[in-house]
DNA sequence: CGCTATTTGTTCAGCCATTGAATTATTTGC
DNA sequence: GCAAATAATTCAATGGCTGAACAAATAGCG
């Protein structure tokens, strides 16, 4: 699942291609502004030569356009800027949340070129029925894209559990599935994107780390390394490291929520004693303001606290405390452990994080070793609701950008 | 640092040769028994003739040399096995503890073939002066290697602190050095190894960090990602992710001891509260033990404490289960994150293991949201007491293999 | 013992992609 | 209007991989 680096197998003649095709791609959709081929030769160390030689590819298979001329001083033959094609390939994104539905189409420049969200309670609906809607939103997706001249090219789901390298959900807790297969149930469906070598029809995977992935590759580029947490009903992580998801041995890694902050505290419904998810999970955080939950659907608990909290309501604003704390306690861990200089608090944390940063700065402050010698920074995502389901489109263009050859033999 | 993938810079035409070079030789030093060129084709995907070439190259540069061929049920010519060369390129592998110095060698094949240790309490000795017995030990090990017909082509050091890029030790708190310029001071002294292209000639590095890696490398191989930790005074650990150490962003990664495991527990020296080590440390557990320190050198305690434990005593073995809780606790946090199945006990941890692995995977079992599905192995470390200074040996001849290129064009 | 099947390893012409130098293209500044 | 400067292309040369044919060395079998 690394996209970043070159294959670790054979180099083949060919494979020489096909390196350097990523390799060009990659600086191009990394530029701060469209380099000229001359700018990728100095930049790549590759002869300008066989830099020419590698746009000619992705101009032909659509990948890059040129251009307007950058404005440039001084003397010479003004140079043509390469920027990644707005027309070619584009990932789709689908999220499955407790609340919502949706779907989205990422360009190869990772502009978000169309986006629906379908709000409802999706815990009483059935996997399959979820999905068949969403499989509907897809397809009207689709037609859109293909009017902007885009082609689908592979599609990732994020749903909030545990998945496995199948695809298959294992446990969802708060939206109630359980060993929902849904490659398959999908596959009921006509198919909604077209095959590409080196491109999986469908990724599933976890909305934490889809959402991680979206901040990875936002514009302008953060950076390489951060602890991406999603603070929903449950607590979720996605850990980028050195520009790539980690998602451990069996692709569960994150599960941040579940971290003991208090080994002899409350009981969690993971069998454990203590876990953050029962101090700074959105339930907890509710309970401590003193609203009752009877009244509060999950997907407002979250606005409303924001309301309480800038209102200077005392009680809100001491749960919000007490909920960065503890979560500063076990972000300090995480810091000691991996040595990240970012945190960036997403899904409903985003919105609290005027109020959750600080006391999240304090535990950072005392109980980080190194942090006299470099400050962590904790800041809120950068993208907006659906996280989630951008990251998971992005995914997908990413893989083009990481291995264009597929696309391009496609297409001739 | 890492290891394994090709790199991301551009893939210039004789790139090829330096990546396939590296390919075959890796597999080569991965195999269970010497393959034949004809195994390394089907392994790599090259073509056999492609294998030859570079098979070649490797022999004519002492890198890797033919054995007996390995017997073979059914007709055809038999092969000839390739095996790691015994002669050739070496790593130095040096160690600065708190109670001892240790200096060995590393063949290609990860063999060590000299060590020597020298204990004595290098608490009062000034930096410059212990890095000079370490100097005067490394000689006399250059010598033995150079008898074997082998050639040092870098070294790497341990301390148990923190290190910064440059290889200057910020701060090694037990140890009582601070901002120590490292590499500095020993080139001050003759050169102790070859300068061979793409090898560093001196890389510094933490102690718990090396371990890890010197466990990643051990025969049989072992997992890819695994947690090492380091319990000596304070306690660390070394991050293997996917075959290769995670540093952290600035090189500090691996301060488990600082984890909260009772966020409003005891001061520690770092200026937190409730930190593992203050519950897990080697004073910790002396302290609980009712052993009085005064008459405990700290290269003697944990050995006393096996003792202990062994024989019955009570008191030794509530401390080691206290201990091990803690641990656990931290543990829990730790693979709950990262969604790892290897724990390694290393260092002091080592032989206090049959003690502290019964309560650490209790933790895990009640606290770890995955520990159902799939088992969280913890084990002790494989490698003997001085298992940093073999790690770092074993990390200079890493590099040899992962770019032979470099060794070849010194070697003509 | 000799023949065949089988597997290993090498040789060699062909080819693909990169290289580096020369060439063309296009602008600014004087 | 011309020189200087920068961008991009063309093209013969080169290095390394490929695939097929060939040589080498053994087991099995009559």
């Amino acid at each position: 699942m690394s996209l970043t680096h070159a294959p670790a197998g054979a180099v083949r003649q060919g494979s020489l291609r096909e390196l350097n095709l990523a390799l060009v791609l990659g600086r191009i959709a990394a530029a701060e502004r469209p380099p000229s081929r001359a700018d990728l030769a100095t930049a790549t160390g590759l002869t300008r030569a066989t830099v020419s030689a590698v746009v000619e590819d992705l101009l032909a298979g659509r990948l890059v356009s040129e251009s307007d001329p950058a404005p440039r001083s001084g003397a010479g033959r003004p140079a043509r800027g390469l920027v990644l094609a707005d027309q070619g390939p584009a990932g789709l994104g689908l999220e499955v949340n407790v609340d919502y539905l949706a779907v989205c189409v990422v360009d190869l420049a990772g502009e978000v070129r169309h986006r629906t969200v379908h709000r409802a309670d999706l815990r009483p609906v059935a996997p399959a029925d979820a999905l068949a809607q969403l499989v509907e939103m897809a397809g009207a997706a689709r037609d859109d894209a293909a009017d902007q001249g885009l082609t689908l090219v592979g599609a990732a789901l994020a749903v909030p559990g545990l998945v496995d390298d199948a695809g298959l959900v294992r446990l969802a807790p708060n939206l109630g599935w359980q060993d929902v297969p849904v490659p398959a149930l999908l596959a009921e469906h006509p198919p909604l994107v077209e095959q590409v070598p080196g491109v999986p029809v469908l990724v599933v995977d976890n909305e934490a780390n889809l959402a991680a992935l979206g901040e990875l590759h936002s514009r302008p580029p953060g950076p390489s390394s951060f602890l991406h947490i999603s603070g929903e009903v449950g607590i979720g992580a996605g850990i980028v490291l050195d520009g790539a998801l980690f998602r451990g041995v069996r692709g569960w890694s994150g599960e941040i929520g579940h971290l003991p902050v208090h080994p002899e505290g409350r009981p969690c419904r993971c069998g454990g004693q203590g876990c953050l998810e029962q101090y700074a999970g959105q339930e907890a955080i509710v309970t401590a303001a003193g609203l009752a939950r009877a009244e509060l659907p999950a997907d407002t608990a979250t606005a409303r606290l924001a309301e309480l909290a800038e209102a200077g309501d005392a009680d809100a604003l001491r749960a919000l405390h007490d909920a960065g704390t503890a979560l500063g306690v076990a972000v300090a861990g995480v810091v000691n452990l991996l040595d990240l200089d970012t945190v960036v608090l997403g899904g409903g944390y985003a919105a609290l994080a005027p109020w959750l940063c600080p006391p999240v700065l304090a535990e950072i402050a005392g109980r980080v070793l190194t942090a006299a010698w470099s400050p962590v920074t904790v800041r809120p995502s950068t993208l907006g609701a659906e996280a989630a389901a951008v990251g998971a489109a992005g995914s997908v263009v990413r893989r083009i950008i990481a291995q264009p050859a597929g696309w391009l033999a496609r297409s001739g």
